[in-house]
DNA sequence: AGCACGCCGACT
DNA sequence: GTCGGCGTGCTC
């Protein structure tokens, strides 16, 4: 044993946040201790990385590195160990996405200044004892410092309550009244308490049955999901709420993941009216600073709930112990750069990973979903009644054929004669169209020119308030042109079709009286703006809203009592299978906006084809049978969930090269009885911010094991060369 | 992912 | 003659 001391080095695994395909092997230094999850510098070609200690359970095939090339950690971080259930995921979602464990990894290391621990605060103690010239400022100093003696100030904040300067704070000092201190850093949110508000919540029978659920559950403390099916309005957040509380019981951290962060602050009002603190915030532009100390103290168990975006999964989580997807249809929970993964989905596993409950909650649940929650993989809670004096709207259709609206208008006079009666009621009425700007499509009515980008195989849509038209791929804008840019006529350019800036005009002209807001998510002021906005019609500031997508979700509008949805039939015109499903769920999510606060409302769907299965069962109100419909059409069809997916996105900026590889692709594609392969086609966006895409899919069983096909597949395939870019997204959202 | 190395076009 | 474009390949 001595004898080796000295020649025998000790090797450890070090996963990198590389596109590596595995963990590198590092020398470690002697007196360093380091276990699988402790976070480690290492150096890596001339650069130095954060990266972590992994443990590699199988290294029987893994022959070592040759120890010549071993390089040494550098630093081990003072930093709590990536917990054991955060690395399984780790490995987990590196094998179901086949992208490699180090891209997982960077979705973790998102704080770089988190791993050193956070710096104490200098802190001035009061002595004791008064300065020689007392003055004015100087004695509301002290006053404040006799209200609890013994406290440690930071100079700036004892300035601040005493509504001195810090150069007063600065006097004292040198006379000797204080000495310096640390404070320890303050924590970033205060404790929930589970107990705080619990007098001021009245649930109703459908809410105490399905919160008695859900805590009974989550103190089974084993994995299991369950759905939280109710209708709009519902109070679905009342009841998961509970399910915070009994976790935070236990000891837990608590995960809610919501589709948009941005436009939350109603949300975390309602949370902190319940546990008297708000829950930490974690999304792709939070300050650097508050990232950073909000990732050490959900490392350190310090914050206990987290309210993020699909990135909050990949927080190192010291003892996580319930997650809840709010709005777990949304499409936002898919990411579809980087490595692509479904937030739901994978919210699923980690509480697998970890053992214990997942909530997914939802008015209109995924099919997958609903057919987890038949087949009994999920439990299903259902709410069918609306909360406190909530009525579900009526919904009506509008048949276009037989109530067109007038020539070159894009409302129908009974959709015009249903606002203008709720406005003359002082209530609200809702326009939904999801289309930003003044219209989709600009041609030349001498040539039938067509204004398209020139990076995407997509219309320029005229902005009409910037003068501009703008492409909504990749943000390519110019000015509006005053003559055809290809036969150079001049002032025969016409807009085809609405956008809410223009259906905006056509409601200025009809109630020229009526205040109108314009909702969509590229508007003037960004976010902040928005809310503002928001809170104003919540307050009855407005009395007709038009809106994009953005206003369907979960917005409470107490006065809305008509909503207008005026193009029913835009999401089913392209062939996707899905497309039914997403419609059902915006035009129920916009509808729901309706009749809030109890009363009569109306919701009413501008459509030409009334008879159409979705718009007839969106205007029915029953649910039940729009997801039976629709479940047995995906197991009649073999689509998923009743067999899987892989979809390859091949792409390149050279579109013969694009299509030449993927068709290479194909060739070599391993022969499989199991495997059905399709394409290449040209995807649905074919070109994206100057790359061509073509899409492979590969259609199996659902009990095959398509990750470990498609890995050998690609590993043997062709090389990409050149621009050549290959993708792997499993489970995509588009089905063609 | 970064970063270096390397091999072809327009400039102080 | 060099500066610099980004294609290719490697990092324990």
């Amino acid at each position: 044993m001595e004898l080796d001391l000295g020649i025998e080095q000790e090797v450890v695994q070090v996963l990198l946040p590389i596109p590596a395909a595995k963990a590198y092997s590092y020398s470690v230094p002697k007196g360093m201790n380091l276990a699988p999850g402790d976070f480690v510098q290492v150096p890596l070609g001339p650069r130095k990385i954060a990266s972590v200690v992994w443990d590699v359970l199988d290294d029987t095939d893994a022959k070592p590195v040759d120890p010549n090339k071993l390089r040494s950690v550098e630093q081990k971080f003072d930093c709590p160990r990536l917990a054991e259930p955060v690395r399984r995921f780790i490995d987990w979602v590196s094998n179901y996405t086949v992208s490699p464990p180090g891209m997982v990894l960077r979705s973790v290391l998102r704080a770089p200044g988190a791993l050193d621990p956070e710096t104490p605060l200098a802190g001035l103690r009061y002595l004791g004892g008064e300065p020689e010239r007392l003055t004015d400022a100087r004695r509301r100093v002290l006053e404040i410092l006799g209200e609890q003696p013994g406290l440690a100030w930071t100079r700036s904040g004892l300035a601040h309550a005493a509504g001195t300067g810090t150069s007063v704070i600065d006097g004292l000092v040198k006379q000797g009244l204080f000495e310096n201190v640390l404070i320890p850093p303050p924590p970033v949110v205060v404790q929930p308490d589970p107990t705080h508000g619990l007098d001021g919540i009245a649930l109703n029978s459908d809410q105490t049955e399905a919160a008695a659920h859900l805590v009974a559950k989550v103190n089974e403390r084993s994995f299991n999901t369950i759905l939280l099916d109710g209708v709009t309005g519902s109070g679905k957040t009342e009841v998961y709420f509970e399910a915070i509380a009994a976790a935070l019981e236990q000891g837990k951290q608590v995960l809610i993941l919501l589709p948009e962060i941005a436009l939350t602050a109603t949300f975390l009002d309602r949370f902190e009216a319940r546990f008297s603190a708000p829950p930490a915030p974690w999304h792709s532009d939070i300050a650097p600073k508050l990232r950073e100390r909000v990732w050490r103290q959900v490392a350190t168990g310090q914050v206990r709930v987290v309210a993020g975006a699909r990135s909050s999964l990949f927080l190192p989580f010291e003892n996580l112990g319930l997650i809840i997807v709010d709005e777990e249809h949304d499409t936002a929970f898919k990411q579809e750069d980087r490595f692509f993964y479904n937030a739901r989905d994978m919210a699923v596993v980690r509480a697998s990973i970890g053992d214990f409950t997942c909530v997914l909650a939802s008015a209109t649940p995924s099919i997958e979903s609903r057919v987890n929650a038949q087949s009994g993989r999920y439990a299903h809670v259902e709410m069918k009644q609306r909360h406190g004096a909530a009525v579900l709207p009526n919904l009506e259709t509008i048949d276009l054929r037989k109530d067109p609206p007038p020539r070159g208008k894009f409302l129908s006079p009974v959709l015009t004669d249903a606002m203008q009666a709720a406005v003359g009621r002082g209530e609200q009425a809702l326009l939904f169209l999801n289309r930003r700007g003044y219209a989709p499509l600009t041609l030349c009515r001498v040539c039938g020119f067509r204004f398209e980008c020139h990076n995407c195989s997509a219309w320029l849509v005229e902005h009409r308030f910037r003068n501009q038209l703008q492409c909504h791929h990749c943000g390519h804008a110019e000015p509006v042109p005053e003559a055809c840019s290809n036969c150079g006529t001049l002032d025969h350019l016409v807009a085809c079709g609405p956008g809410v800036e223009r259906l905006a005009e056509e409601v200025d002209e009809l109630f020229p009286d009526a205040r109108i807001v314009v909702l969509s998510s590229d508007m003037f002021g960004g976010v902040a703006r928005l809310r503002i906005e928001l809170e104003a019609i919540a307050k009855g500031e407005a009395d007709i809203i038009i809106g994009t997508q953005l206003v369907a979700k979960g917005h409470n509008f107490p006065l809305m009592t008509c909503v207008g949805v005026v193009d029913a039939d835009l999401g089913l015109a392209n062939g996707d299978p899905r497309a039914a499903e997403r419609t059902f769920q915006l035009l129920s999510q916009v509808t729901g906006r309706a009749g809030r606060a109890g009363g009569e409302s109306i919701g009413l769907l501008q459509t030409y084809a009334p008879d159409h299965p979705v718009i007839a069962a969106i205007a029915s109100g029953d649910r039940d049978a729009f997801y039976e419909r629709e479940i047995a059409l995906r197991q009649q069809a073999g689509l998923p969930p009743f067999s899987r997916l892989v979809a390859l996105i091949i792409s390149a900026t050279d579109k013969r090269e694009a299509q030449n590889h993927a068709q290479n692709l194909k060739n070599s594609a391993p022969k499989s009885a199991e495997v059905m392969l399709l394409g290449p086609a040209e995807a649905p966006m074919s070109l994206v911010r100057g790359r061509f895409r073509f899409r492979l899919l590969v259609h199996t069983q659902r009990s095959f094991d398509v990750q470990s096909y498609v890995r050998s597949w690609i590993a043997q395939g062709p090389k990409e060369r050149g621009s050549v870019r290959v993708q792997i997204d499993v489970d995509p959202q588009s089905f063609l």
